[in-house]
DNA sequence: ATATAATATATCAATTCGATATATGAGCGG
DNA sequence: CCGCTCATATATCGAATTGATATATTATAT
């Protein structure tokens, strides 16, 4: 499951260009999987040298010629084989939590900021998910409004986690310690 | 907040090998930044190579040389420069939420046997942390315990939410559906 | 006896990230 | 009306990362 396959499914929902996949990206998919255009563009051309998607360009003053990609009855096969897998992976990289194991290297001022930061920024996705359920329509299938879900159920754990136990992170200012290691 | 920066905070620690910081990857990092020894030793290579790291090769009979890395005082300066960054990022990648989301094409039973290998993923990291919690010394820094807390929290919400709002994705299977999108 | 796991480093192709380039119209403030 | 930013739209490129593989030995399990 790669940008690739992403691309595929969410062009079961419709034809769709690639600046129009990334608004995707941004949008619903962006909590849980986000890719640029350095992503899209290669996947885009892949699929469509593949056969998986066929592509037909408008041509547009100004602006460069909008291709629009449809996905094509090979592309939609492809999709269910690459669905059915039955570990997909769930994988997070956060320089956030990095910069957190070392907050004892770190002054309080430091330590408090990122933290505020990081509480607005959920906050900010927690709007993004209301937005979401309120203009979405009837026909949007249940797994997007899952994954909406789940990740306000996450987010909000955290902004939780964070406003009880941030404060120890602040305790015992340790900067300079150990002297000698070895 | 790269691979290589993660490596120079493990060392603050003691001095250790690149198979020893695969393990700290692994284990106490894990379940938030994962690397391989594809990112490490070339890490390793080039902290070494800008001077951030000292390197002390032990002959060993059979296995290749152990490589012992030391954190310098220019790495260490080099890691507080790392660390004061307000906002960290905090990005997830996840292959599941992407499947889920085409739950609608995919069989109730290819759904249900996502999820409940999901879970079962999840109580191996809560697992995991209870382990962590039990084997830590008394010095472990305070970000670590935190940074596990976290954890706990955030798979707690999600394994609940997954129990409570799976079968969701299992109503009305629809494969096959939309016919004609053109 | 055979297979797997652990120890230990290293490389490589494929993928992805993040920034940048290009080109234009719309809207807004000074 | 000039300049600024934003939105539209595609594309590329170096750097970083992933995931697999190679090498070599010992220890443990089947």
């Amino acid at each position: 499951m790669d940008v690739k396959t992403v691309c595929l499914g969410m062009l079961t929902d419709g034809e769709a260009s690639g600046y129009d996949l990334k608004k995707h990206f941004e949008s619903s998919f962006g909590h849980f999987f986000a890719a640029g255009y350095g992503s899209i563009y290669p996947a885009l051309a892949s699929l469509s040298a593949q056969g998986y998607v066929s592509c037909k360009e408008i041509p547009q003053q100004g602006k460069p010629d909008r291709k629009v990609y449809r996905i094509t009855e090979n592309g939609r096969r492809r999709l269910l084989q690459e669905l059915d897998h039955p570990n997909p992976s769930h994988k997070v990289r956060s320089e956030f939590l990095a910069t957190m194991c070392f907050a004892h290297l770190m002054t309080p001022d430091q330590v408090q900021t990122v933290l505020d930061n990081r509480i607005t920024e959920i906050d900010r996705y927690l709007t993004m998910f209301d937005e979401f359920e309120c203009t979405c329509m009837e026909q949007t299938p249940n797994g997007m409004h899952f994954t909406v879900g789940l990740g306000r159920a996450v987010m909000s754990a955290m902004k939780k986690y964070l406003e009880e136990h941030g404060h120890v992170l602040l305790e015992n200012p340790q900067i300079g310690k150990r002297p000698a290691t070895g």
